[in-house]
RNA sequence: GGAGCGUUGGUAAAUCGGUUAAUACACCUCCCUUUCACGGAGGAAUGACGGGUUCGACUCCCGUACGCUCUACCA
C-alpha cells in the first residue's frame, strides 16, 4: 500500500445490476465490502448499475436495499440514502461517460466501430473464436479501417456506432489482487472491449472506471468472474485518471453449487430445496417466487455469519461471529481463493446456534407472527417467551417454533392414538382416571409436584412409569415430542391438562 | 479452442518447511434423556498426479490432470 492509500479514507462500492433478486454471491460480495470499509472507519457505498435497459427489472433495486436492511448491511451512500457523490444509478450519470470516450479516441485510445451486430455474428460464424482484437480488428468496420472522411459521413449521417478501446499489442498487463496477488495478462488475449454503447450508455467496463474514479472508491471487491476484464479495467484506469488513483482490487472466490461443479444459482436451490435469495422474490413479469432465507425461518445474524464463513475464517477456529465481530476481526488476506461450495445444513446449524446465543426477546415478535399466520393468537408475551426458552433447543429454523410449541396454545390437530393403542389396557386406563381426579383435586400446579404425584400413583397401581410416561405425552402434545410432560402440563394448567387426559381417554374405549 | 484463476476427509476448513494433518457440519456407535432435541464420549474418512529444491514438504518451484470463470453493444 503506497504513503496516499493508507492517508485516503477508505471507500468501497456494491455495484449490482437491477436485474432480478440479490443471490448469496451478492450478498457475500455486499458483506465483505461491509466489513473491510467499517473495519478500516470507511465508506460503503452502493451504486446501481442500470446501464442495460433492456435487462432492467421493476422492483429489483428496492428489493436490493431492502435485503442489505435485513442483513445490517446499511450502505453509507446509496441511491436511496443519498451522498455527496448523487446520483448513484448509472442511467442518471449518462453524460458523464460520453465524455471520457470521447478523450479516449481524441488520444487515439479508442475507435469507432459500425458493425452490425449481424455482420458481428458472421464474423464469428466465419472464424472460430473469434474476438474482436488486434487480430481481427483490421477486419472490420471502424475508424481504423475507414478513412477519415468515411468515418465522418457514417458518424453525420447517423449510422449507428459503438466506442471500443483500443489495446496495445502484445503488451503485458499487470496488477496485484489483494486476495490473488500479482497477475498478469498479456494485451494480445484480450478483446477491444464496448465502451459505450450504440444507445449512448457506457458498458460496465467503462462506466466501473468512471465512477470508481468520480465516487473516491479505494477498494474494489467483485467476484471473480471479473477475473479475465480486469486488464480492460486497469488499462482505463491507465488512460484517464493514472495508476496511481487506481483502486486496490480483490477478486472474491465464487459460491459453488452443492452437488456437482459450478457457480450455485438460482435454479441449484429450487432443484435441491433450499434458498438462494436473502428475502422472497417475486418475479415481476412470471409471478414466480423465489423463496427467501427469511421467509424460510432464518435470522440475519445467522444469514450473515454463514455468508461471512464462506471463503473466510478467522484462524482460530471461532465459528459464529456476530456483525461487530466480524468487523473488527475480518482480513481480507484470509479470505481463501477458491471457490465454496455452498451446504445447507450447516447454513441451518448456524440458526440454530445464534437461536440458542440470542435471548428469546430477540425474536419473539418474529415467532409470534408465524403463529398469528396460523391463527394462533398469542395474548400472554411473557408466558409465550417463557415457551420459547423451554423449546429452543429443539428448533433449528424459525418456523420450527410453531410446530414444536403451538400445542401450547391450541388443542392438538392430531393426537396419534396409534402409539397408545396396542399397549393400551384397563389397568392403565384405571391409573389415568385416578390420576385426573388426583389432579383435579389438587392445590399446588407445578411440575415437580406433578410428577411425584404421577409417580407415586403409577406404583400404587403396580404400573412402570415409563410405560405411562408416553401416553401421558401423547395426551398432552398429540405426539411424541416436545419438553418434559410435567413443565409442559404445568404451563398448560391445570384445567387444559385435565380436559385433554379426558379428551384422549374418551377417544381409547 | 484461448486466457486467467483454482485444487487439504462427503462439505466447510486450520496449518504460514519440522512429532500420530486441528476443528465444524453431515454420517456411524455409545452415554444422558422412559418422547424429540440439546449436551457428552468415541469412530470412520483427507493433502489430484508426477517431478524437483531441502536433512525434512500439504506448505516452495516446474510439469500433468481435473475443475471453474471469462471469451456479448450483460453485468
Amino acid at each position: 500500500m503506497t504513503d496516499t492509500a493508507i492517508n485516503k479514507k477508505v471507500r468501497v462500492r456494491f455495484a449490482p445490476s437491477p436485474t432480478g433478486g440479490l443471490h448469496l454471491g451478492g450478498v457475500r460480495t455486499v458483506l465483505f465490502n461491509y466489513l473491510f470499509a467499517k473495519q478500516h472507519g470507511g465508506d460503503f457505498i452502493v451504486r446501481i448499475e442500470d446501464t442495460d435497459q433492456t435487462r432492467f427489472v421493476e422492483g429489483a433495486e428496492d428489493y436490493i436495499l431492502e435485503t442489505l436492511a435485513w442483513c445490517g448491511l446499511v450502505p453509507d451512500e446509496s441511491p436511496l440514502h443519498g451522498g455527496p457523490f448523487a446520483p448513484y444509478r448509472q442511467s442518471e450519470r449518462k453524460p458523464m461517460y460520453k465524455e471520457y470516450a470521447d478523450r479516449l479516441l481524441a488520444e487515439g485510445k479508442a475507435y469507432y466501430a459500425f458493425d452490425t451486430a449481424e455482420e458481428l455474428d458472421a464474423k464469428r460464424k466465419e472464424i472460430s473464436n473469434f474476438q474482436y482484437s488486434h487480430a481481427t480488428r483490421g477486419l472490420m468496420k471502424n475508424s481504423l479501417t475507414l478513412t477519415i472522411d468515411e468515418t465522418e459521413h457514417l458518424l453525420n449521417s447517423g449510422a449507428p456506432y459503438v466506442i471500443r478501446i483500443l489495446l496495445p499489442e502484445n503488451q503485458e498487463v499487470t496488477f496485484t489482487d489483494l486476495i490473488r496477488g500479482e497477475i498478469t495478462f498479456n494485451t494480445n488475449q484480450v478483446d477491444d472491449k464496448v465502451l459505450l454503447k450504440a444507445d449512448g450508455m457506457p458498458t460496465y467496463h467503462l462506466a466501473v472506471v468512471v465512477d470508481d474514479y468520480k465516487m473516491q472508491i479505494t477498494h474494489a471487491f467483485r467476484g471473480e468472474e471479473w477475473l479475465p476484464s480486469a486488464p480492460v479495467h486497469v488499462l482505463l484506469w491507465k488512460y484517464l485518471f493514472g495508476l496511481e488513483n487506481m483502486p486496490q482490487w480483490a477478486h472474491l472466490p465464487l459460491i459453488l453449487k452443492p452437488d456437482g461443479n459450478g457457480k450455485l444459482s438460482k435454479r441449484d436451490g429450487d432443484r435441491l430445496g433450499f434458498p438462494t435469495f436473502a428475502l422472497d422474490w417475486v418475479d415481476p413479469k412470471t409471478n414466480e417466487v423465489t423463496i427467501g432465507f427469511r421467509e424460510r425461518g432464518f435470522l440475519p445474524e445467522a444469514f450473515v455469519n454463514m455468508l461471512a464463513a464462506l471463503g473466510w475464517n478467522d484462524g482460530t477456529g471461532q465459528e459464529v461471529f456476530s456483525l461487530e465481530e466480524l468487523v473488527a476481526k475480518f482480513s481480507i488476506d484470509r479470505v481463501h481463493k477458491g471457490g465454496a461450495k455452498f451446504d445447507y445444513e450447516k447454513a441451518k446449524w448456524y440458526n440454530q446456534e445464534w437461536l440458542k446465543h440470542l435471548p428469546v426477546s430477540r425474536y419473539a415478535g418474529l415467532v409470534k407472527a408465524l403463529f398469528e399466520k396460523q391463527n394462533i393468537a398469542i395474548d400472554d408475551n411473557k408466558g409465550f417467551e417463557r415457551v420459547l426458552e423451554l423449546i429452543k433447543e429443539r428448533c433449528v429454523l424459525l418456523n420450527d417454533f410453531v410446530e414444536q410449541s403451538s400445542f401450547f396454545f391450541k388443542q392438538p390437530d392430531t393426537i396419534d392414538i396409534a402409539s397408545i393403542k396396542p399397549k393400551w389396557d384397563e389397568k392403565k386406563n384405571l391409573f389415568f382416571v385416578e390420576l385426573l381426579r388426583a389432579y383435579e383435586l389438587s392445590t399446588l400446579w407445578e411440575a415437580a409436584d406433578l410428577e411425584v404425584e404421577f409417580k407415586e400413583s403409577a406404583a400404587a397401581h403396580q404400573l412402570k412409569p415409563g410405560e405411562l410416561m408416553l401416553p401421558f405425552r401423547i395426551m398432552l402434545v398429540g405426539g411424541k415430542f416436545g419438553p418434559g410432560v410435567f413443565e409442559i402440563a404445568e404451563i398448560l394448567g391445570k384445567a387444559e391438562t385435565v380436559s385433554r387426559i379426558k379428551n384422549v381417554l374418551g377417544m381409547l374405549e
